[in-house]
DNA sequence: AAGAGTCTGTTGTTTTTACAACGCTTGGCG
DNA sequence: CGCCAAGCGTTGTAAAAACAACAGACTCTT
């Protein structure tokens, strides 16, 4: 459990919060006191959550920053994701009742982290407060939102070669913008991680499909034709 | 809204769909009652969700079969997935909100599919039933699953290289199987695609990878050393 | 204006993959 | 048994990507 005077500070980053949208800033620690959530700290380097774990509680990042990491049969580690203030993470692994966690949490820093119960959550509580129906609704946004980010990047990542990837990835672009001319949120290097391809073979795969007039492009400003 | 007669006859077919885990087979037509569930009919070919709709309904397919399909800018089809009997679909969508899908779903044969109301599903109704918390679970366990499918699958299909990929994918299996023997649910075929490279490559690639002593196999049965 | 740093495009080389074709094994089945 | 089909491995070739290295354009700072 954790006091209100030790939260206040954290204010601003819980209401950046997606579980919290739409939800009144007034009555965020009201909320927060009959979920009884507990707030730990952490030292730099320590784990936050530790893989094979199970999880009943979701985290959200007050302070510091973190890493998600996987480790393999071989124990080979690898960086999964950041946790920047106000991240939500291990919700996925909560809610699909996964008993052991096949990643850990790892503090860069020194970090605080929030916890909520999820079983709390869901659940409408002894006090019949009427947060649950919102946060329940925010908890499915949160998944679906995700779950069709992950869609539609399996989808360009699936393609075989960069001329399908980058044309799954500018016509799903095209389609949203609602015609031919768009500009896209990544800068070379970003864009060729996110389909998971060479940057350099990116750049040339462009300038090729440029020259055969399937698009035009300077930078992030892209046309199809 | 349906009559319970109506639907007695895909009793067996609901209860094989995730959205009713839990959930007593005797309450299931009262629940449904509850939430207005509607049955609609589809000829072969026919649109049972067009591109660019919002969707407020969830469904399920009670009997035949769909395509959910997706069209790029330049009007190419690509199926993205299959739909069988018990099926939900359009569960993403509608949590996340989307006020265009993204996506088309179209009978291949006559179908029956049955809608529910996603506001209906997650707002306590005014007979104050006890089905929606059983329901909003489950909902959020599918969400959930799901999520975690497919970011291990984009962990698999992000990786450069086939070996990378057969490695990531058979190193999960080993953690979950907790061990280094174990089997894949996969012929080479299915291994090839669910990996996203050509299953000659694939195999190929494995017999290099036995020759180097990194793991041994036999058809779908795995030993990494 | 000069210099450093970043971003992008280009090119040549090496490695990897896709593709097509074929042979072997296995497991039904008449 | 003989035939057929499916699944898997193998090989050679062509295509594609990764990689490394560099050059030009742009931004920001001093």
């Amino acid at each position: 459990m954790v006091t209100r005077a030790g939260l206040r500070e954290c204010e601003a980053t819980l209401q950046r919060c997606e579980l919290f949208e739409e939800i009144d800033p007034d009555q965020l620690f009201a909320l927060l006191d009959c979920l009884g959530a507990t707030k730990r700290s952490y030292q730099k380097g320590a784990f936050i959550l530790r893989a094979n774990e199970a999880v009943e509680e979701v985290g959200i990042l007050l302070g510091g920053s973190a890493h998600i990491i996987h480790e393999d049969y071989w124990g080979n580690r690898a960086i999964i994701a950041c946790i920047e203030p106000g991240d939500l993470f291990a919700e996925a692994f909560c809610c699909a009742k996964i008993e052991q966690l096949p990643v850990g949490v790892v503090g860069l820093e020194d970090t605080e982290v929030l916890f909520l119960d999820f079983n709390r959550i869901i659940s409408v509580c002894s006090s019949a407060c009427v947060f649950h129906n919102d946060l329940i609704k925010n908890m499915l946004q949160i998944l679906a939102r995700n779950n069709v980010n992950l869609t539609r990047k399996l989808e360009d990542v699936t393609q075989r070669t960069t001329r399908e990837k980058l044309l799954s990835y500018l016509s799903r672009r095209a389609l949203q913008a609602g015609g031919g001319r768009f500009e896209i949120p990544f800068n070379r290097q970003e864009l060729a991680d996110y389909l998971s391809v060479d940057r350099s073979a990116l750049s040339s795969e462009l300038s090729k499909m440029q020259a055969e007039g399937l698009l035009r492009y300077h930078r992030n400003e892209f046309e199809l034709l």
